[in-house]
Order: structure tokens, then C-alpha cells, then sequence
DNA sequence: ACCGGCTTTCACAGGACGTTCACCGCTGAG
DNA sequence: CTCAGCGGTGAACGTCCTGTGAAAGCCGGT
């Protein structure tokens, strides 16, 4: 989950591991009218059950971890750095409240707390990390022969649609983000997978791939996705050298490949 | 994933707007040794004000705005969705920070309130934002003929690519970095390979000579590193002697070869 | 429950890259 | 001048990375 489609048009998904029956019962009370997705639990949820559920934010007692609760915290905010994680605990110190947000949770509350502030916080939290997420996607981008429209989820060569799939589109999209800039595979997973690339996951090379062969399908003449060996890929509008398909000598094509510069 | 992607975080910019000048004192006097900027205001300052300041957030009382509070705060979320929002404020009921929440305010803090916890919640609601800007910092350095792009891990003369390695590349960007001073072989391994250099190896010389012929190919007439004999080498932009291109006498270029210095 | 498309995982092959080695020329000190 | 040590050079080798095709898993729609 990533990015554009998350706060907007569907509800926010949350979990909430808490113990405090009677705190949880009230917010539960309080989401129903909502579209919001959520889940309770009593127990602290292994990480990669997380990751899996898609979440846009958690709310977590820390008490109910035990001893580990720092190293829990901050093994989700590592693995999920797009999550959004409140954390909701009883009488706090000062000194456990700053450790708490400078391992990466992005807000702290105290019980007694009323559930409306909850989640006027949990949606504030939300808001921050999709803010940037939404801006860029705005305006449609033209590279090279290629035009991206956000607006329709799909890249298009002369009018005809290159018939993108999500992931392919939220690859593509990403890397017109960048302008011309080269991106790490590490950074690309966690921005269109949501979260922490597994050593030895190939997927983005994949998707790569398939990006590639539905670039070279619809516009031929033309490389856009280059790799950088041991790094990552990068973007860029370039028509192919040995094949000036109007003029020979002279591609007029050329200056928009090079426009970015 | 050495070097490169680690974005040094520069200090955050921050305005304070707020009259309780005991706190402010404290405030600040904690920011004192980092290395954030930030202004204190004891009046709402102009929105234009505040867009001019090219902000990272703001930490605000609203009791000082007055009548007008929501709207300055609704204003100021709407027209800077990037700026970190810190509402701070005495006594608050339930409703003013869940209103304050919803109208783009990134978090609510009631006073009394320890600077370190302000602080702590300023680095949460920065933190993701930082965390896409900062990749941004896109310096591209020029020496001599040879111009480095970091966001394209590539050097370039002319327009036309070196074709460096990741290695390679990394090598020259550290060299860039020191801007003429000499680099002691242990700490070029040390920062370039990430851990110490086994005795005898001889790693760095080989990439040394890889990077001068490239160079070389792609810039002759220019020598760039210099070794110094039982220490390290040195990167700087010097027009070979015995080949004066334009004017034999006074190599105009030999202005801008050291220009950076 | 079935089906089709999308995503993820796997295995393999080719190749780019990094490391190491041996040899030689050069530097600097006595 | 001479010598020991340091740095320059080219090539061989092994490793790891990426491209690629296909099979297996997953999900949504029918």
C-alpha cells in the first residue's frame, strides 16, 4: 500500500494492541460509524504480521510488550517507515516519552485519554505521512515519448495506453518522481512496497522488466529505465542511438530527451 | 551502502511563536548547542513571513493569536503543507485539540511542558518530511573539466558520462569532498570500503589508477589526482603544463581550475 | 468454487565488478 | 650511486549483480 490510493478515498487502517478493555471498547465504539479499517489485539503483533496487514497506523500500549517494548518499537518503526505509530500508554516519564518518539514513533499519549483526541491524532499522524505522498502526483509528466497521468493510473505513447498494472505504475510513477535522479532498490521497495525490502527480494528487478518490455512494446527507439550497477535505476528520456528513426543525422527528438538538464 | 545515501541532517528550521518568555528562555537555551536555526517571535508573524523563512516547523502558543487563532492556524497548514505544525498552549480543553488537530496542526502539546519533549515531538513531525527532502540536496561539484552529479552517481565532461563504477565513483566523490587537502590511504579505505584497510592491500591504487584513466580518456589535457608519496592522494583540477590549449603564457582556464579552493 | 490476471518467488546464465598478484619503474634517504 | 620501499600497471580470477523465463501463490471477479 502505498501512497496515493491509502487516506483519501478509503478509510485509514489501523491496529490497536491494547490490554485496557474498557479504553478499547469505548474507541471501537467510537470507529464504528467510521470506514475505517481496524483490528484489536491484546497481545503485541509479530512484526511481520504487520507488515502484511497493509496498515496506514498503529496504536500500541507499550506496557503490554514487557521488557523488549523499546526494541519492539523500534524494530516496526525500522521495518515499516511509513507507518504511522502512536503510542498510548499510562503514567509516563519525560525521559521514556522523548526515548519513545526518538526511536521513530511519531506521537505519545497518555492515558486517561479521550478517544476522540485519539484518533484526532492518529489521523493528524496519517496526514503527515501521506501529505508528501500526494503532492507529487498531481501533474501529469511527459518523458521522452511517454506521458504519465496520474489522474488515470496509466502511462500513455501517442493517446494509446501502455495497459500499466498498479505495481508497474507505482514503480514508473516513483522513478518520474525522482526527475532524473538515481534511485537505490532499497529505497524504491520501501516507497511503492510500503515497507523494508528482504535481503535477496528480487521484485523490483522484475518489475523492471516488465516495465521495460511495455516501454520497448509502445515506444520503441527510446530507453528510459537505466541501471546502475549495484546501486539502483534511474529514469531518463534517451532515444536510441543506433536507430534515428526521422532525421539520420539529426533527431529532432533529441533536445526533448535531453530537456531535463 | 556506505556513504552516499546518508544524508547528514542539517539542522532543523524552526520559528517559535509564543510570549511565555520563561519557557522560551529554557526553549532555546537547550537549542543553543545544536545545530538547528530557529526565531523566536513573541507575535503571530505574517503568513508570507513565515513561507519566506523556508521552514521545517513551527512550535506555536495560540493563545497569542487571539480571536483569530483557528483561522491564523488553518491558514498556516493550508498554504504550507509541508511546514511541521507544533500547537503549544496552556490549559486546553478536549475540543479545542481535537479541532486544532483536524484543522493540520501535527501535534498538540499542553503546557507545563519540558523543552526536551518539545523538542523530541518537533524531530517526530519533521522526521518523515526530512527524511524525502533531503535527498534532494542534489549538489553537483565542478573541477576542472569534470563535473560530479551525485544524483546520477557519474561524473561528467562536457555532457558526456565517465562510465564510473560504484567504487570508482564513490572513490572520486570523497576525493571532491576534501576539497584539495590530502587523503591518508587508511582513511579513503576507511570511508569508501566502510571498515579498516588490511595492511598491503592494495585496493585503493588500483581504483586511484582506474579513475586517472578514465579521467584521462575523458579530459586530457587536465591532471586531477595527485599522490603524495607515504600518504594518501589529493583530488584538484590542474591544466597539464606542457600542453597549453588556448594561450600558452596565461591558461585562462587555470582561473576556474581553482576556483573552488 | 472456479477462473484469469497480477504478484511473488525461484533457478539459471551471462557478465560487470572488485580483489589479488606479480612485475616493474620510481622515489627518497644514506 | 645504490638500495629498500612505495606506487603504477596489466591481467587473471572469483564473486556478486542483474536479466530473464517460468512456475507457484495470491486476490478479486464471476
Amino acid at each position: 500500500m502505498t501512497s496515493f490510493v491509502s487516506t483519501q478515498a478509503r478509510g485509514i487502517r489501523l491496529a490497536v494492541m491494547d490490554t485496557d478493555s474498557g479504553f478499547v471498547q469505548v474507541l471501537v465504539k467510537r470507529l464504528e460509524p467510521t470506514d475505517w479499517h481496524h483490528r484489536v489485539s491484546a497481545v503485541p503483533l509479530q512484526v511481520d504480521t504487520l507488515v502484511g496487514m497493509r496498515l496506514d497506523a498503529v496504536v500500541l500500549d507499550l506496557t503490554i510488550v514487557g521488557n523488549q517494548g523499546w526494541s519492539y518499537l523500534e524494530t516496526v518503526c525500522d521495518r515499516m517507515p511509513g507507518l504511522g505509530v502512536v503510542v498510548c500508554t499510562g503514567r509516563s516519564s519525560l525521559a521514556q516519552r522523548v526515548r519513545g518518539l526518538r526511536l521513530g514513533a511519531d506521537d505519545w499519549v497518555t492515558k486517561p485519554c479521550h478517544p476522540e483526541e485519539l484518533i484526532a491524532r492518529v489521523e493528524a499522524v496519517v496526514r503527515r505521512r501521506t501529505r508528501d505522498a500526494l503532492r507529487q502526483e498531481a501533474s501529469s509528466r511527459v518523458i521522452g515519448e511517454l506521458e504519465i497521468r496520474s489522474e488515470h493510473f496509466q502511462a500513455f505513447v501517442a493517446g494509446a495506453s501502455l495497459d500499466l498494472t498498479r505495481r508497474e505504475f507505482e514503480l514508473l510513477q516513483l522513478l518520474a518522481g525522482a526527475e532524473g535522479r538515481v534511485l537505490p532498490r532499497e529505497e524504491i521497495y520501501q516507497r511503492v512496497w510500503g515497507y523494508a525490502m528482504a535481503r535477496g527480494d528480487r521484485s523490483v528487478d522484475v518489475f523492471v522488466r516488465k516495465l521495460r518490455s511495455k516501454l520497448e512494446r509502445s515506444s520503441p527507439g527510446w530507453r528510459y529505465i537505466h541501471t546502475h550497477f549495484g546501486v539502483g535505476y534511474r529514469l531518463e528520456g534517451e532515444p536510441v542511438a543506433g536507430e534515428p528513426l526521422a532525421a539520420p543525422g539529426v533527431p529532432d527528438t533529441g533536445a526533448v530527451a535531453l530537456s531535463h538538464a
